[in-house]
DNA sequence: TAATATTGTACAACATGGTGTTGGATTAAA
DNA sequence: TTTAATCCAACACCATGTTGTACAATATTA
């Protein structure tokens, strides 16, 4: 690991201070004080790495917000539905494995509602023109119910995370690929009919 | 109408015009001033209706949390399956003709993300009670499953309100409904081997 | 390599603006 | 006229963002 100049290093303590805060409390509840006091610089210090609070939330959001190749490999691989699924899945697990604590954070009851919405909109867009290379009928339709899918597996993980990962991740993707197989009318009714 | 007295009064203007600030801009960039000046009171005036601005975001929020009422109704004649559908509906309109627009801000990217959370936490513990007294096998998944539902139609409606509504309400509906009965998968499978 | 100039980094001090409180003025009600 | 409710001006406090400066690191050149 090369050593950081001393700017970068800066930087990353006051990231990283303010990503402590913000695991714990709301944006507009932290100060500049707070940040630069858990880091152990100036307050003075904060103002020429970074113009306010919000530009750090900013670029944590930012970095958080996935690349195209995560989104588009595993969908690929679905359409030609052979070979190395797993490998095409390699870049979007990286991605949770690195990211969920930060993610959890985000999408949480304390979170970021704009990151939510930046979030699902980079999805949907990038399946957009996938699909509109591919051909499709009715292109409105379809973005719709995209939105329903990622909202709806967004949600479940949300609730998973919340529970504190009461089933393992595994009986979870089964749970998430049971529902957007058979639709959640079917699930519910067989569900109420298989009583205790 | 009945008159209101003057402190009744003097408080629904603050909500109101903290409303009105709340559509354009987030939280943390209002002002108890701006309320005040917009509403025609004394800065000072405002402290002696609410501790602060969060309370009277706290005040808007909980007005917009459902009556179990409008739950339970339509999920009863469902289960009954006959009779006065519409009827059992009656709440649950009322409350989305009188709200929407409220709604539409607190889903929306700068909305409220605790809002969002404490709805859907609701809608699944009156209908979780519900199931529970009907008697149930896996009472868990069972909740992971209304999660994926109440996220998925909140995307939808969201989604929809930003796109100022280019299909009309009974269309969407009927996209609701018809993702929940067959799934998302087969449902894009279908929009893709149907081609343009 | 040593001396010196230059740039980068951190800080203390300041002006500004928002917060929440208090005590008194004004208005309405009894 | 007395009493109580309502509103407001003034105050102390705290966070913000800016500026000028000291100090440290790095580059330049002799």
């Amino acid at each position: 690991m090369s050593k950081m100049s001393q700017t970068e290093e800066t930087r990353k303590n006051l990231i990283e201070a303010f990503w402590e805060l913000y695991k714990e409390k709301p944006l507009m509840k932290i100060t500049v004080k707070e940040i630069t006091d858990k880091a152990g610089y100036n307050r003075g210090t904060f103002y020429t790495y970074f113009s306010d609070v919000y530009q750090i939330q900013d670029i944590l959001k930012k970095s958080l917000i996935p690349e195209k190749d995560m989104i588009l490999d595993p969908l690929m691989s679905l359409e030609k539905s052979g070979g190395e699924i797993f490998e095409s899945f390699e870049k979007t697990n990286a991605y949770i494995q690195e990211n969920s604590e930060k993610i959890a954070v985000m999408i949480g009851p304390e979170g970021d509602p704009s990151f939510v919405h930046e979030f699902k909109k980079e999805i949907r867009e990038v399946i957009m023109s996938y699909v509109y290379e591919i051909g499709i009928k009715e292109p409105g339709k379809f973005e719709y119910i995209i939105e329903y899918e990622i909202s709806a597996l967004i949600g479940i993980f949300q609730l998973w995370m919340e529970k504190n990962e009461d089933m393992d991740e595994y009986a979870l993707a089964e749970l998430m690929e049971e529902v957007s197989n058979s639709g959640v009318t079917s699930m519910m009714e067989s569900m109420l009919n298989d009583k205790a």
